[in-house]
RNA sequence: GGCCCCAUGGUCAAGUGGUUAAGACAUCGCCCUUUCACGGCGGUAACCCGGGUUCGAGCCCCGGUGGGGUCACCA
């Protein structure tokens, strides 16, 4: 079934090398038992250290289908690049994503035993692309064997030399039909050159014409028409390991992913990818390129990808750092990701995500602008629906990781676990009933909303209200502690303080103040905003009452008194 | 530059030949309220341009323009 020359050539390429077969591999890695509907799908990052929103969108679109259709989604590290490895990648990698909540059904690291995390569990590993030389070896051979194959020896002087030709003669740049003088080499040659030591790389012996068309799918557009791969790309690399090209249509092909789900960046290789499935005669799994997350570049006044070179605030860590819980990340991810999950959402206030199914239709297909406005709303109703303890829990976690690195934090982590049910108390306030106070947005926000309860922490930072005529500051607060009662309930309390104003003259309802703003000085609102003042430092807080019942009668006559000198 | 993808308010978006062109965020105003919020009501604000096709086009076709992506022995 092979030519004798092919035979020949696949013997000298891969002379001394002993490779299985495919269909070995084939024997190894049998299909999954999947039903219908189940969805495998997979994350193929290159570790490189540094993950951004960008990464964690690509990432649960992938969990949240696998999860969705009962099937797997496993983490494959694609570090076929020995260059661009970096120490602890696949680590910083798995936590990221971890606190995200978003972990892997199988693959690399996800045999955890204690913290080691460098074990991999499933059945399709191993899952590090350079441990599979040998596979992706093998199948190169059958590519050679196929004359889909051919070594190519042009050094990288050459191949600048040829795109200079070529861009001299506006032809397309690349190596292609026409272009490598050893794509029809002599077998005699090839084995001279090699007897020479000579460094190759394969190259793909493209039987495509520039100019051709042929059909695509992808999950999220429909029917493509894509150009045909004519393109002589490189397989295996000089130093014998595969591209990104040929390493995932073997592995994605051999871990039997049924949907492959990346970015857009994509899009324009995937003639090459299906070409690649062709000539090995494989079926392609699903292919959806989804759209990639954007940002304004203020240099350019334009949209651009994200950047992890120029956008280290969109990198992962920057929203840890924030404290953005990840309750709220995966709703602000679910509403770029599907345009009806806010709809959805509007009408299902306390479900579960799990209750959402995504789906390829609904995503878009142009590139969304992150928007960070946007991702602090939806925290806020994110969490609304955790109960105040979870809330404590985790701003003290934080605390922990982060408070250290930032000086106006310090200090923080003692304070806040100090007693935890009270901080819960304090969270909770106002939090209940039919109209619950939406305040609560990511740790760092949340920490500025309540740090007034922790004396250390206790700062006067807005003014008095301007209707508190000069010299009533301090008479009023002076008086409302001396009638104070912790124990007063809440309409005795407030009836108080609506007589101390009325006594120095200010309206016991803003209405009368507004109708006959010339017969008093304010209103009991303005009495109010200057208690308040007193208590927490500030004019925005929650309910007063509740505070002072969190307090407790001491602190509040601390505070008041210590607001007046 | 070649090729590919995309194009509705500032942002995310509904919309698949006939709509007063939804909704959310942001923004502004009003109301509610002891304050701050929450909430409610309302306002400003959009179909990139030009040609077709059609009785009729945001929607279909063509051409521009704009934006994005990609053109590595990186993924």
């Amino acid at each position: 079934m092979y030519k004798d020359e092919n035979r020949a050539l696949a013997a000298l390429l891969f002379d001394g090398e002993a490779l299985r077969t495919i269909d070995d591999y084939e024997e190894l890695y049998k299909p999954r038992e999947t039903h219908d509907g189940q969805m495998i799908t997979r994350l193929g990052p290159s570790p490189t250290g540094f993950i951004h929103l960008g990464n964690l969108y690509m990432a649960y679109i992938n969990k949240k289908f696998a999860k969705q259709s009962g099937g797997a989604c496993y983490l494959r590290v694609e570090d076929t690049d020995e260059k661009r490895a970096v120490e602890g990648a696949v680590d910083t990698l798995i936590d990221g994503l971890a606190y995200f909540g978003i972990d892997f059904d199988e693959g690399a690291g996800q045999g955890n035993i204690g913290n080691i995390s460098d074990t991999d569990s499933g059945e399709y590993g191993p899952y590090y692309q350079s441990d599979r030389r040998d596979i992706y070896r093998t199948f190169a051979k059958e590519l050679v064997l196929r004359g889909h194959a051919y070594p190519c020896f042009l050094t990288e002087e050459e191949i600048d030399q040829i795109r200079a030709g070529q861009e001299e003669q506006k032809r397309t740049p690349g190596i292609y039909k026409g272009y490598s003088k050893y794509r029809d080499a002599s077998l005699d040659d090839v084995k001279t050159l090699i007897a020479e030591g000579k460094p190759y790389v394969l190259r793909l012996r493209a039987e495509g014409t520039e100019g051709e068309f042929r059909s695509g799918f992808d999950a999220v557009r429909g029917e493509l028409k894509l150009p045909v791969n004519f393109m002589d790309i490189v397989v295996l690399k000089k130093t014998g390991m595969p591209t990104y090209h040929f390493a995932h249509i073997v592995d994605d092909h051999l871990m039997h992913t049924t949907h492959v789900i990346r970015g857009e960046e994509w899009l324009s290789s995937l003639p090459i990818h299906l070409n690649l499935f062709e000539l090995l005669e494989i079926d392609p799994p699903v292919y959806a390129h989804a759209t990639v997350l954007m940002k304004f570049d203020d240099e350019t006044g334009k949209k651009r990808k994200l950047s992890k070179r120029k956008d280290p605030e969109l990198s992962l860590t920057y929203y840890m750092q924030e404290g953005y819980h990840k309750a709220a990340i995966e709703e602000y991810l679910l509403t770029i990701i599907n345009s009806d999950y806010e709809e959805w959402r509007a009408e299902h206030l306390d479900a579960s995500t799990d209750e959402f199914k995504i789906s390829f239709e609904k995503m878009s297909n142009s590139g969304i602008l992150f928007d960070l406005d946007k991702l602090r709303d939806v925290s806020k109703d994110a969490l609304l629906r955790l109960p105040a303890e979870e809330i404590a829990d985790y701003l003290i976690d934080w605390a922990y990781r982060y408070a250290a690195s930032e000086p106006e934090l310090s200090g923080i982590y003692e304070v806040l676990s100090s007693d935890k049910p009270q901080l819960a108390q304090i969270l909770d306030i106002g939090r209940s009933g039919a109209k619950p106070r939406k305040d609560l947005s990511y740790a760092k926000q949340i920490w500025e909303h309540i740090s007034y309860f922790y004396d250390d922490f206790y700062k006067i930072t807005d003014d008095i209200p301007e209707h508190i005529a000069d010299g009533d500051a301090a008479v009023l607060l002076k008086e409302y502690i001396e009638n104070h009662d912790i124990n007063d309930d809440r309409d005795t309390w407030f009836a108080k303080i609506r007589e101390l104003g009325t006594k120095h003259g200010y309206a016991a309802k803003p209405k009368d103040f507004k109708k006959n703003p010339d017969d008093y000085k304010g209103h009991v609102g303005d009495v109010s905003a200057l208690i308040r003042l007193a208590l927490v430092g500030k004019t925005t807080s929650p309910d007063i009452y509740e505070i002072e019942q969190i307090m407790g009668a001491e602190k509040v006559n601390q505070r008041i008194l210590g607001f007046l000198g």
